[in-house]
DNA sequence: CTTGAACCTTTCAGCCGATGTAAGTGTTTT
DNA sequence: AAAACACTTACATCGGCTGAAAGGTTCAAG
């Protein structure tokens, strides 16, 4: 079934959050720590995702944009804080839906459950700059088009947004392209990134490429210099 | 640009409307007969669509569940029923949104620009039971899902998608795969129909082809008998 | 039951796109 | 300048999609 993790400091909050999820019938896992968020909302792979805005130590909005930047999740902000400017702040950020506590039952699971059709199939969505790829089938989507990539540049693509802004070896990226580090052709991948680099440039998309001599690649923001 | 169209029949309240979103850059289509609303909704081409629900003649529960059944635009239903089983209703519906009279100017319009963002690149998606495609790559997606299905099986799907329940004849699947009626082979239409029949079948599809004999075919539910 | 028309299924060869190999060209570093 | 690494292009191979062909099945009328 599909799995509810909620992001909610406040222990009564929670312990309603939670029961009223899992009497409904979703599995619910709840986030007490806040080192590391997003990995540990990622480890849950949840379907959706409750997040509260004041946190201890972090902003919600800042684990909301995270979250948008790297994945499709549906993210549904449940907070206290009853103001137009965090409203329109999140659903900036790429919120899905912004409800302010107290908030009723029926609305809270009609919500969630209307997410949850919405995002249907598309749970194998990644995010990137201005675009989204389907990790299964590799069809991609931007400036309302989309196209189907051949699989082994669907492949790299789907690696570089695994790891946004990080350095990838030679070795991950042959491990996804053939599931093996051994006997590697180097050469076989070289072609393969060019290859997606042709067609990310015939796209126009907002990020390249970067090679990284001696230690591998790098998906970053269209003419970035190398900040980190 | 992204078109907007309102339903709406009270004309203070759509031309309040009308100003609001023009101002922020959008085009408008204001519906103002309420037979078809259907087409006319669809002749706009638009990227989102503003519903009232006190129409009329007609509710706008159905005009939603129609445009959710037949497409995936994104609906906001905006009324000044603010009553719980309305709210409900419409999210059991499909609606992406449910906003109550009066509303401030500022979230209506981040709710529109947020849904319009989650929308982007999926233009091309049609919706059918359980299913949705994407009618320029063929992607299917269902079942928390995804699939490639071959040109020809993909054209011929996305014809039954635009003629949902309705009769179509060898004519304009043919002319729909092929760009002509003329020199048809109606042999290659069949093979085709019973590759798309088998993948269905495969994937285990709400809808099934059901043939009407000696006119056409039709896209039918699951079991179903010819009830008009 | 027979018959013919319409429809369905299976098989197979041709074609096109995706892939890896190979060979050659650039670029950076020492 | 030379070596190491990175990139590009061309080409043969392979697999999946497609339409042709041939044979089988269903349906309705007589």
């Amino acid at each position: 079934m599909k799995r509810i993790v909620i992001v909610e400091d406040e222990p009564f909050m929670r312990d309603e959050l939670r029961e009223i999820f899992e009497k409904a019938g979703y599995p619910v896992t709840c986030i007490e720590e806040y080192d590391q968020v997003t990995e540990r909302i990622l480890e849950a792979a949840p379907s959706l995702v409750l997040l509260d805005i004041n946190l201890p130590g972090i902003s919600g909005f800042e684990i909301c944009r995270t979250l948008k930047r790297k994945t499709a999740l549906p993210v549904l902000v449940l907070t206290s804080r009853d103001q137009m400017k965090d409203e329109l702040h999140a659903l900036d950020l790429g919120a899905d839906e912004y409800l302010t506590k107290p908030c009723r039952k029926e609305r809270l699971l009609a919500r969630t459950a209307n997410l949850l059709r919405r995002y249907e199939g598309r749970g194998h969505l990644r995010g990137g700059e201005g675009f989204l790829l389907d990790s299964q089938t590799y069809t991609l989507y931007i400036h309302d088009q989309s196209f189907v990539l051949p699989p082994n540049q669907g492949k790299l693509l789907a690696v570089f947004l695994a790891h946004p802004d990080e350095l990838v070896t030679k070795e991950v990226l042959c491990t996804a392209l053939w599931g093996t580090t051994e006997y590697i052709d180097e050469n076989a991948l070289q072609v393969n990134l060019t290859r997606l680099k042709k067609t990310m440039k015939e796209l126009a998309m907002q990020q390249r490429i970067e090679t990284v001599r001696g230690l591998g690649y790098r998906l970053a923001a269209e003419g970035a210099t190398d900040e980190v």
